[in-house]
DNA sequence: ACCCATCGTTGGATCGATTCAAGAATTTGC
DNA sequence: GCAAATTCTTGAATCGATCCAACGATGGGT
């Protein structure tokens, strides 16, 4: 009906209610202290001029604060609903929202120029970062938005940045060990990105110098452990993924095109082993009989893979949790908090075969 | 360091650099019209004082537009990380807005009186609201706010609102005849909502009373194809879920305890269809062997399942795609889509048993 | 009849930026 | 050397609401 014309405002219903701003503004935010009367007059004026109530952009300026929360990364937005790990931690990151009533706002780009504009716009009381492929230019443009922010499963040796992560090291070691133990001798890796784009296999050297420390400390956490049992890690081939099917397929194609076919794949991530499951039943080799799988992470997935998906489990709920804590209450934690990881033994890993 | 001091603004930086207000906004919006001494020198000003940046609660009551749209459900906000329909549905959104760069505001509640709060002061452009549960409560919120608005799956009779949904009727008649023509007699159905709350067993004079229209609309689809094969529907059991394992298990304990057990199942969504092959795997009866299992909405998830689900693919993408749009491009579509949907057969549907 | 509470209402100040018409400073043209 | 053109800068107005101190009515008590 009314098109083209400008929405009405506040302004223009207490006018034509005939009482100020103020009484008007009462009305709809403290009906209480309101007279009964001229509260009717002013909702009916309200109504039939179209008034859609106040707009929450005025009421910002003035409140201050938004009651959300962002949620960024530097992954298509998809990334949230697509990725196990990441909609496992959003849907804990939900809950708590929703027990405060507070919302969530999805924050990303394509390109990186829309990232910058993207973030520093946004509407929001504070950043939870994803920090998956560790870009530290996110990092960098939430922080300088000077709002209370949290990274999760940031590099961990930027230690002036709040962050909530796990403790790499420690969990690579336990799904290392626990292999070696079963008998494992010929391993190989699936690393998560070391670099920019490609994948590929890569070395040792290539794997230490990763722009993302959380790969790096998988990996050292994975040769740590490997070494105590008289391992030869640098015969250990590794293979750098970007946490997708082709690559990871790509991988395996590699490992098992070699003379020394491993018994023992080490993914850092769910997502990785649960490909290399697919790859496996594909290529009719036995999981575990043939060849042992560990992954990373803890997603619900593994629990109904086939076989179910040992891995080293991140508590992320309470990793979620944490971050909302630390958004809502806090107004700049720039402590770090290194969570602990639990090996969890389902059926992808067993006795290493006999040499046959 | 400076904490406790409110967070330096604009003008400050301005007074301190000794420009006008106006030149040090340009400075950030418009840099290229500022000689560039001046300009250099506010930066410093500005970077030495601790300012984090025009702040968008400021820009954004001036500029107006908000730049994310807001997806608004009656469900706990991780119902969009852990629904498959809707996980596949935002995708598709969030690709349509990271194509445009625009944000992604999740709105919900548990409770419906932090509902009405979180819709009326959503910072967004407009709203996409998922009516899976059809509360019309939800759209009339929405409406209020007098922002391009469209309705997913929304009650096909209210014609005024705009709205994407599917042809339910025909989707429904599809999976039906599906069943039919291989012979099976004997049907159940398992129903999404029709009330508020519960679950368990209805009468076909209750269904035809659901709230939501979407319910309401397959059950007529069901019930107009299987009386063309001449089968009784009003002895097909009907039982009403709430889309979880537990209602759909309870409905299947129902329907398989009374001596004629049916041979075909007809589920409302993909999500109880899937809970229903567990429930057959767990009770030994085979799949499509003994009964035959189809679905509605086309996650894909199906593709998967143990044996892959015989559904009513909905085109998901397709509509995330329009909604996006629609909110992006129009001040007020009226109008509603009624998108096609394919039957997509797969191995969880199959003959009739041979009566033993 | 007067004073004091109480309750409602008013209008101005404020939140933090952008925009724009007008004016000042500088450069160019003749 | 003066007018015109160009380039920056300024300060006021605006966006749409909320908050608050002050003020004007009422009603009650003595």
């Amino acid at each position: 009906m009314d098109r083209s014309t400008r929405p009405v405002r506040l302004a223009d219903v207490a006018k034509a209610a005939g009482v100020s701003h103020g009484t008007a503004s009462n009305v709809f935010s403290h009906p209480e202290i309101v007279r009964e009367e001229v509260r009717e007059r002013v909702k009916a004026t309200a109504e039939a001029m179209g008034y859609a109530g106040p707009d929450p952009k005025g009421r910002l300026l003035r409140a201050g604060k938004v009651n959300a929360i962002g949620v960024a990364t530097n992954e298509p937005l998809s990334y949230f609903f697509d990725d196990p790990f990441a909609r496992v931690m959003m849907a804990s990151i939900s809950q708590a929202c929703d027990a405060t009533g507070a919302g969530i706002s999805l924050v990303s780009a394509a390109n990186s120029e829309h990232l910058a504009w993207n973030i520093q716009s946004a509407l929001v009381d504070g950043f939870i970062v994803f920090c998956i492929e560790g870009d530290s230019r996110l990092v960098e443009l939430a922080r300088e938005r000077k709002l209370p922010f949290v990274a999760l499963d940031l590099d961990s040796e930027n230690q002036s940045v709040a962050a909530i992560g796990v403790d790499n090291i420690a969990g690579a070691g336990l799904a290392a060990r626990h292999l070696a133990e079963f008998g494992h001798r010929r391993f190989a890796v699936l690393t998560l990105p070391c670099a920019e784009g490609g994948f590929g296999p890569i070395t040792q050297a290539q794997a230490e110098t990763s722009l993302y420390a959380g790969t790096r400390d998988r990996l050292r956490g994975y040769f740590a452990e490997l070494s105590r049992f008289d391992i030869d890690v640098s015969k250990v081939p590794i293979y750098e993924t970007v946490n997708d099917q082709e690559s990871v397929w790509a991988g395996l194609d590699h490992f098992f095109a070699s003379s020394e076919t491993p018994t023992a794949i080490l993914a850092m991530s769910d997502k990785m082993a649960l490909h290399a499951l697919d790859w496996m039943r594909q290529h009719d080799i036995a999981v575990p009989g043939d060849v042992s799988v560990v992954g990373f992470d803890g997603v619900p997935e593994g629990a109904t893979s086939k076989p179910p998906l040992t891995t080293v489990a991140q508590p992320i709920a309470e990793m979620g949790r944490r971050a909302v804590k630390a958004i809502l209450e806090n107004e700049g934690t720039s402590s770090r908090q290194l969570m602990p990881v639990d090996l969890v033994v389902r059926a992808s890993s067993g006795p290493a075969p006999t040499r046959s």
